[in-house]
DNA sequence: AACAGGTGTTTTACTCGTAAAAAACTTCTC
DNA sequence: GAGAAGTTTTTTACGAGTAAAACACCTGTT
């Protein structure tokens, strides 16, 4: 999350009028993020904290989830990236190289390597090799590894949707819109912008 | 982002008849968390994904925001950890106790312990110990380290600009907004609710 | 005053991810 | 075909975070 946006990000008063916007519901509780942002304003008063109110939410919001969605996960004796890599499969619904773990899972090659030599330890997965190009290995879900995605799924489901709850169908639609703009635009450009 | 969302997250259709949704049209940009939801649903038909667009896209976003901004960081010398702690000094303006800079940051007591092992030898920071109270610490910015943040702290807000420069005013407030309402109830909810 | 219990900070042992190099192959080119 | 160049996967070395224990110190009670 950046020292920019430090634990919180301010609400509402993005430099639009928050006549649209669903600003501030925040009747209750104002958000980490608020505070942060009011303290660097207070020390550079001519900053433009506009872009720091929703970068550092995201942040905030996605370490929360992660927080919160690691609970059950463990019950299962899986960390996040292995229940990623196991996702992966399971939804692909077929065999997947390495390589191609790594790209669905966002991780890299070594972090791949590492993690299907604990799950096929554990019986969660097989590879075998290629026939035609013997660098390749394909990996796939044993029974067990199915059953166990397929066990853990409805609860992780159930669970976001519990953390969910507090919006309306209707927001929560329009952030999914939002933040699928967002992502498009993000994933279409930061490949191609000079970082 | 959790193997529930693997990298993409599904556009519209978050539960919300889809009238209004974004749907599948996949014309030009589609996101990768759509992908990964449509994949899915192929899998267990009955699955409601709404959630999954959601978190996540936020989960996504982040870990490309995470990524995008190391690297200006990086040219400064900093991880992000190391930034955030040094921001908070900064915009407190005032000393802070190593307890007080984990709260700040986020982060577990000996990370912040480790981190500033390396600020202080690399004179960003200063430490003295309290005068009553022989236990804590306290800890401040150098002039050097203050420089440092001044110095990225523009270059780093006009980077997220770009960043978001796809989103017009508007829908960055909206963002902005709905976000801060999440985050709100996130904020005080999973510190109360059984994990 | 002594000690039980609490708090602030650091240390220890360990896990996990990464970057870079190494291995093991394939394919292209001459 | 032999060797150069590229690919896929694994190994190695290392940096960084965490949980739990250890330290160091304070405070309230008796």
């Amino acid at each position: 999350m950046t020292a920019t946006q430090g634990p919180s990000a301010g609400d509402g008063d993005t430099g639009t009028p928050d006549t649209s916007s669903t600003a501030d519901t925040s009747a209750p509780g104002r958000d980490t993020v608020a505070e942060v942002v009011r303290q660097w304003r207070a020390v550079h008063p001519g900053l433009d904290t506009g872009p720091m109110e929703v970068i550092g939410r995201i942040n905030r919001c996605a370490a929360l989830f992660q927080q919160a969605e690691d609970a059950p996960l463990r019950r299962a004796g899986l960390t996040r990236p292995e229940f990623d890599l196991l996702g992966a499969l399971r939804r692909t619904g077929h065999e997947l190289t390495p390589s191609e773990l790594a790209r669905e899972t966002f991780s890299s090659g070594a972090a791949v390597t590492k993690r299907l030599k604990q799950l096929t330890e554990r019986g969660l997965v097989e590879r075998r090799g290629d026939t035609r190009d013997r660098r390749v290995a394909h990996v796939r879900l044993t029974d067990a590894g199915r059953e166990l995605v397929d066990g853990i799924l409805p609860s992780q489901l159930a669970y976001e949707n519990a953390v969910l709850s507090g919006l309306g169908p209707g927001e929560l639609g329009d952030l999914a819109g939002l933040l699928g703009g967002l992502l498009a635009q993000l994933e279409g450009r930061l490949t191609a912008v000079r970082v």
